[in-house]
DNA sequence: AAGAGGGTGCAAAAAAATTTACATCCTCGC
DNA sequence: GCGAGGATGTAAATTTTTTTGCACCCTCTT
């Protein structure tokens, strides 16, 4: 139901959803604490509640509080960010945007992780060829 | 001097800022034309206007217009813009974003992209090495 | 040289987003 | 049992964003 957030969200609702993918379920006070110039609680909550009428977000009972979670399931949400993110700063090419990310934690990156990258190009070569 | 886009811009301000990375440089008209539920030529420039005041655009005169591009160069804009996305969904860690994108593009990678991809791994592998 | 077409500048209206304020409920400890 | 502390529900005020509406300027064509 809910279209993909870049282009439907206020800045607000958008910091806030990205609170909450981060966390994956938070409470009210979980997400004031972590916005730009925290705002008051209230002002939170009630944006919470907007998100959740426009199907973004749901919330069980946890105790006496309110959590809040995604209504897209992160893998789904994922893929629609790194889409659009490739396109307008990418030309839609996953292979710069995976060099540049490559490039910038070069440093960061384990032996294992390179090894996992490694392998899994492999792996798709291999395919490519027996598609052939 | 402008901050980060994703917290500090509302919405039409961000769809205007990601029009404009992905064109480089375009006219009022160009960006309008690409905008979602198409608004008037005149909101569009409006909206162009504060975001260079914000120091997020720049104008130049194009015979008898004017074309914006970003006052960030497309290099930082994408660092930051991953930066983001990579806190957001992948706790951080590039690897996870890496292999993602390895994932859901796999189709679409030419083998002489596959090719650039390893040949950057091994590379890091040898600057480890050399490292210890 | 008058009018059409396509620009810009800017103020003000309209709409949307964000915050505030208060009423209410529930639980816990004195 | 009753008040404090911490939640939620919701209407309304405030602030910010977005759009609209001219006025004016060029250039080109008839």
């Amino acid at each position: 139901m809910p279209k993909p957030l870049h282009t439907h969200l206020s800045r607000r609702e958008s910091q806030i959803m990205d609170v909450v993918y981060r966390l994956g379920e938070a409470s009210v006070a979980d997400v004031a604490r972590r916005l730009p110039d925290e705002p008051a609680y209230n002002a939170v909550r009630v944006t919470l509640g907007i998100l959740e009428k426009k199907g973004y977000l749901t919330h069980r009972q946890d105790g006496p509080r309110y959590l809040y979670a995604p209504a897209v399931p992160a893998d789904k949400a994922k893929l629609s960010a790194l889409q659009h993110l490739m396109q307008t700063f990418f030309s839609g090419s996953p292979s710069r945007a995976i060099l540049t990310l490559l490039d910038m934690s070069s440093a960061k990156l384990s032996e294992k992780e390179l090894d996992e990258i490694a392998a899994w190009v492999a792996a798709a070569r291999r395919e490519a060829e027996t598609d052939e």
